[in-house]
DNA sequence: GAGGTGGCGACCGAG
DNA sequence: TCGCCACCTC
């Protein structure tokens, strides 16, 4: 590689704005930024800063001011731009500074045009909070950064520039997962396989686990494509990207594994953006999958000025195949890295980042970094046992008022959940407290059906050959357009080789179809013709609300009377409201299809709820971590599918969410909570065990009954994964001797006792809360136990009387395993498990 | 073709 | 328990 380095030359300032404007024309895509040709990224602060530059290549203007803050190896990573970096960089050590500050630094040097550096994420939101930041030291110039964004986004912009090399059209539509399962269906039911045995969601998973490893249809290895529907895995998934590209469509996978193939097979295009591409800056690179990491080295062998920043300690995404590898082997991959470790933390107090350390340091497999603080140590983490879910709810609902009324604002208060269902909970609570909250990435605004019918909608419009869209909305709202019309508008499609709106046009004018069915389906074509005309004319938010209205879709919902309809009504209107910024509706399209996220109300003071998974890269003073049981946290399913690895991952989400606290962190867990509706009695989770005990202080909930009761809940004992402090009532001082604590050591030991006293073996089972029918039989990982539930055949029998914490007395009428089904006098019939309830 | 109902799986997670 | 989907009836 004999790229010229700008540092070979520092007196020529890259000049690339020759081929910059061409590359960044937005060739007939009305929705690419104009700012590329009208703003190249010059102010007048920016010229004069490389004119000094130039004249004092060693030390530059402008790059006083924001190096002046950082410290030593902060500044190491700023200013060694030549060269591949990695920044190994823990919780709160300034890791996002480091990356705006390296990029203003390479702008303010002019060692590149802001065009020229590539900087990736992977959520919006991390892009969003980098462009941000980095406008607040370099100014307007970062309008100038095109290619600062998700990787999901670069790879889109990639493709429409070189669509036609990967055969597609620069128009293509991208499928969601929902346009994603759907097709898959179809594949399946052509196919005739049975959907119950093998739905399309675990095929969806299969084929997105192999783009994420870089694997297209021939590149799978020949095994692992028969593990579906009797080995036809391998041949659904080259019918699905043949599919794809009949409909000018890609998926999510595809954005990479495509931009990957055009990279490849187009080393004109490769040297194109090997010239373009100075610097490369990747922010969390212990998430990349092989996919983006295959992406990002071919990428990064042009200019070789590549810095990833990340936490080997902080890799959650392991799921979506997140290698963990990736970072371990940067330095082999780029030889003569520097690496640079940061572990000087400047978020949280001394106790939050002892807790969060001692946790973390039962991780085998680590890179090892020990962060440090030279702040207070502040306040111990607490931890405080509730005895269901709703009174953890309510104890965190005081906690939080007790701070509001303290002069603590709501928006520096997080609850960081495992799982969204736990959010309803607070919800619920929070609403009747009157207290302000959002959800972060809950449930998502345009996954809504509504949403999704609105712009299925203006998708047909704006691309007349979205099939998928089309069939979404032919019959919604029900117009009698149903299965029969369809499939004959799917069989004309199909013999003339033309979209299906076309197809439908044909129809019409054909005597094929019945005088009902063909009268309908004009109009509706009609429509879509009359929409297609106006959207040249009018704002696309007013075309939508024409839309809408003239669909008669806005008409279903006002006549619907279900409980949810004013709030789907609603949703129309904000989404019609969030389309005016745009510049026109392929341009808002193209934003909704990547940016899953809409920011309701921000701004507004209101306590945050989210999941660990979102809550990576935030901070707040306050952060609430409720549901630490097993089973929920570390999560059944993680330990299930991925056994050690998944727990390692497991502790280090909880490493992630300890770690958001500035002053205030505060652990929950309830003895009760209800899964599939059944209540089930929880286990405290082992991670409480592994907090360092002279960080955390325990309390207990002021809602009274603690966290003790009538079920086995000292989960050493019974859990048999080493012994746990939590067996041992003195260790943690006078709360843990209240008679609910008590009882729950006697119930401990019998239990531990009736099921043999396995506590050292080496079994894993299936939670009983995730079906009881295998509960007895066990499943060795890796000779370590991981997890261990459910219990021994309930000592209860039909007709015995029996008394419950929450329902009171009843009689049992049922027993499966250990589940009862009781008929309580007050409560009426419930199913409970056996360990819930007491003899009277 | 529309509307109702019963059975079953879910409640892990980003773009 | 809840929501979805397949299947059933009118």
């Amino acid at each position: 590689m004999s790229a010229s380095g700008p540092l070979s030359d520092p007196r020529k300032p890259p000049r690339d704005d020759a081929f910059d404007i061409p590359f960044d024309l937005p060739d007939g895509m009305p929705g690419a930024p104009s700012t590329d040709i009208s703003n190249p990224g010059i102010r007048p602060g920016g010229i004069a800063a490389r004119a000094q530059a130039l004249a004092n290549p060693g030390r530059p203007a402008g790059a006083g001011a924001y190096i002046e803050g950082l410290n030593p190896e902060q500044r190491a990573a700023v200013e060694a731009t030549e060269g591949p970096v990695l920044v190994l960089a823990g919780a709160g050590t300034g890791k996002t500074r480091v990356l705006t500050t390296r990029i203003a630094h390479i702008l303010s040097l002019g060692l590149a045009w802001p065009s020229q550096i590539l900087a990736v994420t992977f959520t919006n939101k991390a892009a969003r909070e980098m462009k941000e930041r980095i406008g607040s030291i370099v100014g307007p110039e970062v309008e100038g950064m095109p290619w600062l964004g998700t990787f999901h986004s670069i790879g889109v912009r990639m493709l429409r520039r070189h669509a036609e090399l990967v055969g597609l059209k620069s128009g293509f539509t991208i499928l969601d997962t929902d346009d994603q399962i759907r097709l898959l269906k179809q594949l399946l039911q052509a196919e005739q396989i049975d959907e119950k045995r093998w739905p399309a969601r675990l095929l969806a998973n299969t084929i997105d686990g192999w783009k994420n490893r870089g694997l297209s249809p021939e590149q799978v290895p020949a095994g692992e494509g028969a593990t579906f529907a009797h080995g036809k895995g391998g041949k659904l998934y080259r019918d699905y990207q043949a599919r794809l590209k009949a409909l000018n469509a890609v998926d999510f996978g595809d954005l990479l594994l495509e931009s990957i193939r055009l990279l490849r097979e187009n080393p004109d295009v490769l040297a194109e953006y090997h010239k373009r591409f100075r610097y490369i800056l990747v922010d969390e690179y212990q998430d990349t999958n092989v996919a983006q990491y295959l992406w990002l080295r071919l990428l990064a062998q042009g200019s070789r000025n590549v810095c990833c920043v990340g936490d080997d300690d902080q890799s959650i995404y392991g799921w979506r195949g997140a290698e963990v590898d990736n970072i371990l082997r940067f330095e082999s991959d780029f030889p003569g890295a520097l690496v640079v470790r940061l572990e000087r933390n400047y978020r949280s107090t001394g106790h939050i980042l002892g807790a969060a350390a001692h946790l973390i340091t039962h991780n085998e497999g680590r890179l090892g970094k020990t962060l440090f603080s030279e702040g207070e140590s502040g306040e111990k983490v607490t931890v405080t046992g509730a005895w269901d879910s709703q009174e953890e709810a309510r104890a965190i609902g005081e906690e939080i008022e007790a701070l509001q009324r303290e002069g603590h604002g709501l928006s520096q208060v997080a609850i960081l959940v495992r799982a969204s269902f736990q959010m309803r909970e607070f919800e619920d609570r929070f609403v009747t407290l009157g207290l302000n909250y959002r959800v972060i990435g809950g449930p998502r605004f345009y996954e809504r059906a509504e949403i999704r019918d609105a712009l299925a909608y203006l998708r047909v419009i704006a691309s007349p050959s979205d099939d998928l869209a089309f069939e979404r909305i032919v019959n919604v709202p029900k117009r009698g357009l149903g299965d029969a019309a369809l499939r004959q508008i799917h069989d004309h499609a199909r013999t003339a080789g033309l979209p299906l709106v076309e197809a439908a046009r044909e129809l019409v004018a054909s005597e094929e179809l019945k005088p009902k069915v063909r009268l309908t389906l004009r109009d509706l074509v009609g429509n879509f013709d009359r929409w297609r005309e106006q959207m040249a004319r009018l704002p696309q938010h007013e075309l939508a609300e024409i839309v809408l209205d003239e669909s008669g879709y806005t008409e279903m919902w006002q006549k619907d009377r279900s409980a949810e309809a004013a709030g789907r009504l609603d949703n129309l209107k904000e989404l019609v409201r969030s389309m005016e910024p745009f510049e026109n509706l392929i341009g808002f399209l193209e934003h909704i299809s990547l940016v899953m996220d809409a920011e309701g109300a921000a701004g507004q003071d209101a306590v945050n709820i989210m999941t660990l998974h979102s809550s990576k890269g935030l901070e707040f003073d306050t952060v609430f971590l409720p549901g630490w049981e097993e089973g929920v946290f570390p999560n059944q399913r993680a330990l299930d599918e991925q056994g050690r690895a998944g727990l390692e991952e497991e502790r280090r989400l909880a490493y992630v969410g300890i770690t958001r606290a500035r002053r205030r962190a505060k652990v929950f867990f309830a003895s009760n909570r209800r899964i599939h509706g059944l209540w089930q009695s929880a286990v405290p989770s082992r991670f409480l065990d592994e907090l360092s005990e002279r960080d955390v202080e325990v309390t207990e909930s002021r809602g009274g009954s603690g966290w003790g009761g009538g079920q086995g809940g000292g989960y050493a004992g019974r859990y048999g994964y080493g012994p746990s402090r939590f067996d041992e009532a003195q260790t943690f001082g006078s709360s843990y001797s209240t008679p609910g604590w008590q009882r729950a050591q006697n119930a401990t030991r019998s239990s531990a006792a009736a099921s043999g006293g396995k506590s050292s073996g080496g079994f894993a089972e299936r939670g009983s809360r995730y079906g009881a029918s295998d509960a007895a039989r066990g499943r060795v990982i890796e000779g370590e136990l991981i997890a261990k539930s459910g219990g021994p055949p309930s000592r209860f029998g039909r007709g015995d009387r029996v008394f419950h914490q929450k329902f009171g007395y009843g009689d049992v009428v049922a027993v499966e395993g250990n589940k009862l089904t009781v008929q309580f006098d007050k409560a009426g019939e419930k199913k409970v498990v056996d360990s819930f309830v007491q003899a009277p």
